[in-house]
Parts: C-alpha cells; sequence; structure tokens
RNA sequence: GGGCGCUUAGCUCAGUUGGCUAGAGCAUCUCGUUUACACCGAGAGGGUCGGGGGUUCGAAUCCCUCAGCGCCCACCA
C-alpha cells in the first residue's frame, strides 16, 4: 500500500472511530481485573472547549493503555442536563420569545428544556467521537435518566429517614437575576472599596443618639433593632431603651448581644433579619420581627413610598440623599470588604430569607474525612488532599433545592392544612397527592445539580442494582479540573461513602486549567480561545492531544498554544514517514517470522525501545502522562527514526523492522491512537485492531552488542561534530589502523557520519577523533589541521576540569564511604575515560607542535 | 483572617523518594535537496534553577528566611 507523502488526519480519522466503535472495541471484555473511569458528564447541549480535551485525553490515555495492558477496562461515558447552565440558556431563548417562566407550569418547562437539550445533544457526542475518547457508548447515562432519578431519590430517601434532610427557614444566598437560590460554594466572593456610613439613630425616651455602621443603608427600612455588645460601657444604660428609625419613624428596640464587636465601627449595629445571616441569627435568638424590604426581584418593597420599586442601587442612593437631607449621616469611611456575586450573572447575591431544603452534612464530611485520614483515596497531586481535608472540616448544611423547573424534582409533598407536616413521596408527577386521608400538595423547587452529580459513580456503574458494570465500583480512577475538587470530589465521596459504604474510587488526579500562551484564562470576550473542533480539524486529533498533555503536570494550570499541537503534528508525520519507510523496505506482501536481533543496531533498538516502554509504564502506572509521552515521543524519533531507521538502510533486517514498527505504533497508541491505528490498517500482515492488540512483549537481545551500537553512535557523533566544526563544508574520510568494531561497521559509519569514505591505514595520520578506546582519524589537511588546534586546546582544558572535579570527589572519604556504591564505581569509570581522553588530545597537540 | 501553589534557557514548562555534564517543545544561529519525512536531517549557542542562610559527601529537589506573582476558602456590620 503507498502512503501519501504526509499524514492527512483528517482523510483517516472518521473511518478510523466508526471502525472501532464499529468493533465493540470500546466495551469491557469482561476478563481481567477491572479498571474503571467515569466520565464527569459534559453539558449535553453544550460545546466542548479545550478543557474538555484536556480531561477526555487523560482518561483517554490511560483506559487505552489499560486495556492494551490486558484489564477489563471501561470509560463510562456520560452526559450532563446541567441544570442551572441549562436553565440560564433556555431563559434567554424565552425571552426572545417574549416570554416568561411564569407563563408556564413545571412540567411545560421541563418538556420545552427536553426538547431543546435533545436538539443539540448529538454535536456534544459527535465531538466526544472526534477528540478519540474510547468510551463504552452503549453504558452511556444522561443525568436525567430514569435510573438516575431513582437512585438520587433512594439517597434522597435514606437521608430523610436518618435525619439529614430538613426543611427550613433560612438566608439563603439568592440570586435576584435567575430567581433561585445557590449553594454557599456558588458565590464568588470579591474584596471591594465600599464605604461604611456612620447613621444617627435618635433615642426615643432619652435625650440623645445612638450611631450605628454600615455598608448597607438601604437595608435601613428592614430593621427591627440596634445591637449592641451587653458589656460595652458607652451603651450599656441604653440597652432596652427605644430609638427611632430614620425616614420611617419606626420605633426599634436596642438590645445586647455578644456577637457585636466593641472595636469595629461605632460598636452599635443595625438588625435587619431578613437581609444578613448574622442579623438573622440575632433575630431568633432576641426573637425579633423579619422584615422583608427587598423582593426576590431585587426590587425595594415595605419601604416608605418613594422608595417602593427601586433597584437595590438607586435605592442605596435615594436612602442615602435622604438621610443626609435629614442631617442624620455622621460620618462616611472608605472600607474594603468583601461582596458575594451572583457567578453567572456577575449581579450582586442577596441574602434573603427562604424556605429550603437543607442536607446536614457534617455526618458526612467526617466520614469523607476519615477516608482521607486512612488514605484510602490517593490524590494527584497530594496537595490537594489538605485542600479537600480543609473545606470538609469546615462545610456548612448544603442548600439543596432550586427554583429552577430544570433538573430533578425533590420528591416532597407538605400537608395543605399543615404546614410542618412534609412527607417523602416519589409521585412528583402530581400536584396533590391524598395519603392517610389527608392532601399533600408537591414541592416545586428541584435538587441542586451537584446532589445527583455526587453520587455519579455508583449510579453509572449500577452498584445499588448490582448491574453488569458494578464489577467497576468503586471505580479505579478519577479525573477532573481542580475547580470542582469541592463541589464534585467532594460530594462524590461523601455521598459514595454515605450511600454504598465504600469510598467511589481510588485514585483522583486533578489538571489545571488551560491557559493562553500569555497565561490569560481563555474566554470567548478575550478572544483567545482555542476552539478543540477547529484544532482538529487543521493539525489532527492525535496533535491535540499530544500538544495538550506535554509538559504538564497535576493541579497545574498552564500556558498552551499552538506551538505545541504543531509538534504533536510533527510526530504523527514522523510516525507516518516510518511506517512509509518500512512499508516501502519490507514489500507489498511481506509477512514476518519470528523477530530475532542479528545486527547491533537490532540489539540495539531492542534495548530501547523496552527500556521507553517500562519508563512509560512506571510514568504511567502514577498517572505522570506528559513524561510518559516525552518517552515515547524520544523512543520513537530520535531512537527508531534517527537511528534504527538509518541504520537499517545498510543493514538488513526486516523481521526486526517490522517488530520495530509495530513496537512503535502499540507504545505511541494510547498517545496518538488516530494515526498510530490507521498505519496499523495499512500493514500487509496483520488483520486485527491496534486498540484490542495487548501491550508489547519484550524481545530478547544482548547488552553487549547494543552497547557495541552505543560505541558506533559516540564514533559517529564525534565524527559529525569535528566535522561540522572546521572550515568549509568539505566531506572528510575516515582513517583507522586496527579496530574490527570499525572495520565490521564501515558502511554504517561511513553513512551516519557523512563520510567521503572510511579506510584502512598502516600510519595514520589527520585530526584525531576523542572518542575513548578508539583509533580514528579524520583526514584533513595540514592547514585545517592547525586551524583546529584552538579547537583541541580548549576540549583539553575543559577535560582537566572534568578531571579535577572528578578526582576530588573521589577523594572526598565521606562521599566514599557513604555513597551508594554504583555512584563511586560510575565515578571512577568517568575518571578513567576522562584520562583516555585526555592522553589522545595531548597526543593531537604535539604533533601539531 | 486561613489555606494552596508558582518563581529553572528568549518564550511556555518538565524535572518521581536528594545522586551521571539540569531537560523538552517552540524560537535563534551554521550547514545540508543522502532513494521515509523540509510537518526534514546534522551541528551549535543559550541557565550562578528568584535572593540569602542552613542540613548533607552531594541540593533545582529537604529546612529557615526575604522578595515578587497567582489561585482558593471565610456570614464581622
Amino acid at each position: 500500500m503507498n502512503l501519501a507523502k504526509a499524514y492527512e488526519p483528517n482523510q483517516y480519522e472518521p473511518n478510523i472511530y466508526a471502525l472501532w466503535e464499529k468493533s465493540g472495541a470500546f466495551r469491557p471484555t469482561g476478563t481481567g481485573e477491572p479498571f474503571s473511569t467515569v466520565m464527569p458528564p459534559p453539558n449535553a447541549n453544550g460545546n466542548l472547549h479545550i478543557g474538555h480535551a484536556l480531561d477526555m485525553g487523560l482518561k483517554d490515555i490511560l483506559v487505552r493503555y489499560k486495556r492494551m495492558r490486558g484489564y477489563d477496562a471501561v470509560f463510562i461515558p456520560g452526559a450532563d442536563h446541567a441544570g442551572f447552565e441549562t436553565w440560564v440558556v433556555y431563559e434567554k431563548e424565552l425571552q426572545k420569545k417574549n416570554q416568561s417562566r411564569f407563563d408556564f407550569t413545571r412540567e411545560q418547562l421541563y418538556s420545552q428544556v427536553w426538547n431543546f437539550v435533545e436538539q443539540q445533544r448529538g454535536n456534544m457526542e459527535l465531538q466526544l467521537r472526534a477528540i478519540g475518547t474510547s468510551a463504552s457508548w452503549d453504558d452511556l447515562v444522561f443525568t436525567l435518566d430514569e435510573k438516575v432519578i431513582k437512585t438520587v431519590y433512594g439517597t434522597f430517601k435514606k437521608l430523610w429517614d436518618d435525619g439529614l434532610i430538613y426543611r427550613g427557614e433560612r438566608i439563603v444566598n439568592y440570586s435576584t437575576k435567575f430567581q433561585t437560590s445557590y449553594a454557599d460554594i456558588e458565590v464568588d466572593h470579591k474584596l471591594e472599596k465600599g464605604k461604611l456610613w456612620h447613621i444617627a439613630y435618635p433615642l426615643i425616651d432619652k435625650i440623645g443618639e445612638i450611631v450605628i455602621a454600615t455598608t448597607r443603608p438601604e437595608t435601613l427600612f428592614g430593621d427591627v433593632a440596634v445591637a449592641v455588645h451587653p458589656e460595652d460601657p458607652r451603651y450599656k444604660e441604653l440597652i432596652g431603651h427605644y430609638v427611632q428609625l430614620p425616614l420611617t419613624g419606626k420605633e426599634i428596640p436596642i438590645i445586647a448581644d455578644d456577637y457585636v464587636d466593641q472595636n469595629f465601627g461605632t460598636g452599635a449595629v443595625k438588625i435587619t433579619p431578613a437581609h444578613d445571616p448574622n442579623d438573622f441569627e440575632v433575630g431568633k435568638r432576641h426573637n425579633l420581627p423579619r422584615v422583608q424590604v427587598i423582593d426576590f426581584d431585587g426590587t425595594m418593597i415595605n419601604t416608605p413610598q418613594q422608595f417602593l420599586g427601586l433597584d437595590v442601587d438607586t435605592a442605596r442612593k435615594r436612602t442615602l440623599a435622604a438621610l443626609q437631607a435629614e442631617e442624620v449621616i455622621r460620618k462616611e469611611e472608605d472600607y474594603e470588604h468583601t461582596v458575594g456575586y451572583d457567578y453567572k450573572s456577575g449581579l450582586p447575591i442577596q441574602p434573603l430569607i427562604k424556605d429550603q431544603w437543607f442536607l446536614n452534612i457534617k455526618p458526612l464530611a467526617e466520614r469523607a474525612l476519615q477516608a482521607l485520614d486512612n488514605d484510602e483515596i490517593t490524590f494527584f497531586p497530594t496537595s490537594r488532599k489538605n485542600v479537600l481535608r480543609q473545606y470538609l472540616e469546615n462545610v456548612h448544611d448544603w442548600n439543596l433545592s432550586r427554583q429552577i423547573p430544570w433538573g430533578i424534582p425533590i420528591p416532597a409533598f407538605q400537608n395543605v392544612n399543615d404546614p410542618n407536616d412534609w412527607i417523602f413521596n416519589e409521585h412528583v408527577d402530581e400536584k396533590r397527592i391524598t395519603v392517610d386521608g389527608k392532601i399533600y400538595q408537591r414541592e416545586e423547587d428541584t435538587f441542586d445539580t451537584w446532589f445527583s452529580s455526587g453520587q455519579w459513580p455508583f449510579i453509572t456503574t449500577d452498584y445499588l442494582e448490582g448491574g453488569d458494570l458494578s464489577r467497576f465500583y468503586p471505580t479505579s480512577f478519577m479525573e477532573t479540573g481542580t475547580d470542582l475538587l469541592d463541589r464534585w470530589i467532594a460530594r462524590m465521596i461523601m455521598l459514595g461513602l454515605y450511600t454504598t459504604g465504600k469510598i467511589p474510587f481510588k485514585d483522583v488526579y486533578l489538571h489545571g486549567m488551560v491557559l493562553d500562551e500569555h497565561s490569560q484564562k481563555m474566554s470567548k470576550s478575550k478572544g483567545n480561545v482555542i476552539n478543540p473542533m477547529e484544532s482538529i480539524a487543521e493539525y489532527g486529533s492525535d496533535a491535540l492531544r499530544l500538544g495538550l498533555i506535554a509538559s504538564r503536570s497535576p493541579g497545574q494550570n498552564q500556558a498552551f498554544s499552538n506551538d505545541r499541537i504543531i509538534a504533536g503534528r510533527n510526530f504523527c508525520n514522523k510516525l507516518w514517514n516510518i511506517a512509509r519507510f518500512v512499508e516501502h523496505k519490507l514489500g507489498e506482501n511481506y509477512q514476518p517470522s519470528q523477530p530475532v536481533a542479528k545486527t547491533l543496531a537490532d540489539h540495539w533498538i531492542i534495548n530501547e525501545l523496552t527500556a521507553a516502554q517500562q519508563s512509560i509504564e512506571r510514568a504511567l502506572d502514577s498517572y505522570r502522562f506528559a513524561e510518559a509521552s516525552e518517552s515515547m515521543y524520544h523512543a520513537i524519533w530520535d531512537g527508531v527514526a534517527d537511528w534504527y531507521i538509518e541504520a537499517s538502510k545498510d543493514q538488513d533486517s526486516p523481521d526486526l523492522l517490522a517488530w520495530v514498527l509495530t513496537t512503535s505504533l502499540k507504545l505511541a497508541h494510547p498517545f496518538a491512537p488516530f494515526v498510530t491505528e490507521t498505519i496499523w490498517q495499512t500493514l500487509p500482515w496483520v488483520n486485527s485492531l491496534l486498540i484490542s492488540e495487548p501491550w508489547p512483549s519484550s524481545l530478547a537481545y544482548d547488552d553487549i552488542a547494543a552497547g557495541e551500537f552505543s560505541r558506533v553512535q559516540q564514533l559517529v557523533t564525534e565524527a559529525r561534530f569535528v566535522s561540522s566544526s572546521l572550515p568549509g563544508n568539505e566531506k572528510y574520510g575516515l582513517l583507522y589502523q586496527t579496530d574490527s568494531l570499525i572495520e565490521d561497521n564501515k558502511d554504517l559509519i561511513q553513512r551516519l557520519a557523512k563520510l567521503k569514505e572510511v579506510t584502512r591505514v598502516d600510519q595514520a595520520r589527520g585530526l584525531r577523533l576523542a572518542v575513548a578506546s578508539r583509533e580514528a582519524w579524520l583526514d584533513v589537511s595540514t592547514e585545517t589541521l592547525t586551524e583546529h588546534q584552538t579547537n583541541l586546546e580548549q576540549r583539553l582544558a575543559t577535560t582537566h576540569a572534568d578531571i579535577k572535579a572528578l578526582e576530588s570527589r573521589l577523594g572526598n572519604e565521606s562521599y566514599i564511604q557513604k555513597a551508594p556504591a554504583h555512584l563511586i564505581e560510575e565515578t571512577q569509570k568517568q575518571l578513567r575515560d576522562k584520562q583516555e581522553l585526555i592522553g589522545q588530545l595531548q597526543h593531537e597537540l604535539e604533533i601539531l607542535r
């Protein structure tokens, strides 16, 4: 088969993927030790970004590697309904049509979004195929599949029965833009320069005033008290007295509470239970009323007429103006504090009171901490374990409720006659149900997406049901972005341990962000996004994968640019051309016999590839992807292409050449699946899929012969180096006296070192090559030789310095006593070599003088 | 206020428990059309591993300290 001169990935990739998929190669084989990894489900209606390509690439390398090593390997794919994310997109669609969520019932909205997602869902899955993901598609799970909902309800019920679920009125993080509450970790905290206003509240039954300090004057209308520290001498006597709230005339009490810090602000705090979590707690302790002045849509309510309906920002300005007019602002100071922002809209989060479902997660977190303490889960990088521990030690109750229709409905019903009577029931498609003669109305909220995602490993493996894939739980390898450590990894560990009693995965690998070439975050607005699909179209899927994993270490954000993809593309082309050479050399009908090493180069390349294989294994077994890929890259490019292929032009060893090609393809396959399989399919002697081939097995070789080839290399390298440093671009001849290595490899040496000829002579002349244990001269004229003298002198000087260093190391008694024997031996050998070299160089200089 | 990480060649980064002359890709310079590949080959230059101190026979690697940068967590108005 004639291969084109350059590898054109687009011509082959889709067919190769189809070939794999049709053959069933992605499915677990059922034999061997189980190895499993679960896909962090990409948004079903989204497009893959560069992070996904890295994410999937890393897992796919491992799965392909394990598969070849004989594991019963599975990569379980998924698709995420991405509750809130998708909802935000869909709500925009509604707005375009001038519609609002309030025009529809939950069921109507749910089915509308379902259709919306369904239309675009194929996209993401096609893209996963384009990046070469060898996922077991038959086992794909969508996060709204029935079995997911069933399992989630089961978990919810268990938590409910264990008394860990409660419904309560709390201050929640509320997005007034999207009209839903958030979990704590979905709030972005930003440090901001603001103001602290000191406002005087006049006393009612006494002369004087009390000055409070606040950053949020607009919430003043919701004030129900002023709190001071019980021991504060400034205010002690005022406790129990009343003040008049400016602008409203409302009378509110001065109360005492330990929570107040005497040293902050004025030592007097306005208490607004409806709009501040601390105040909420104070309010509960003192049995204060709650006055909500900011509505769920972000506008003012329950205020004097002039402020009604204003947005928070405007309300603040007008309030301040009004207070100014009443002359009650005593001071205005600059103040830096953190403000919570909606991670999606960028608008401030409002703390508002809402009835929500909470999970008391402390007991689950404690269990997870135990697992961490027992090292049941290994983290890559290890430092993330402490980050996770810190998070687990500080978790607060988890707000599970979301006020959006696109998600898994919370299976709870409320007694219409008794608001405190809630029951668990799965009939969420009915608005009202009757149980024991009582009528119950359903909860309209849905679950936080992460509540179901947190159960992903045991859902996708059907562990609770004991399904076909249940043997894969706990999963072997979990890999995702560092940003998901708390929102996903932590929850999977907690919910996995709680529900199954087992850790959900043994190893966690976290990758950093893929940044642009200037280490900036990629974003559409900056226009610095590298689109994986465009890269694939231009350079090929393998090129992208190779480029992404190069020089990348776990947990570290790293810059990325097209250069790396191009380097990957070039490597694929190199592989391609190796194959082209080999196939041409072997002929169209070649059928290999058992390969046996004959030439020195044969022994050497077996040694090289075996060493590379071992280093790839070591690296991949500890998830050092970049290192594994680098070993593979250099073994093939430097070892196979630059030396072995060149050598094989002179010394024929067809069976071994075939072995070298197939071994190279196998070693490269996890990293560059498409090009290796494409080549594999062109080999006249194979009738299989590379993806299902076993990992290479070793071949016998002779260490000494391999070492001999290294000596040829040394000679060649020296001849090249000296030739290139000589004036002009002549080809020189090589002269030698008695040297069987040179004698036996004349042609090879001549070709590799680009020599005019290699000749045996009785009387040597010219320039002696500085290679230990070799007697060889470049046949140069006397003039050239003279010009080369400074060169020689320099080498002599550096060699002297080297010898000195080695001698002093060996002269150090502590070194001899404490350093390992092999190191000392090595040092001694180095010294001997250098000494021999210096003898040769000195001899050369004497001749010149 | 806590925690994590980074500082190594012009650029972007590797460097596993301390141990060969500290590496890679890209970039730079010189030479080259040898029947796989110019998406190539051969060769070269370029680093006191952020500063200082310590432990050690030996430190980019471990410890202390200083400086600069980045990220995450946190309900003090």
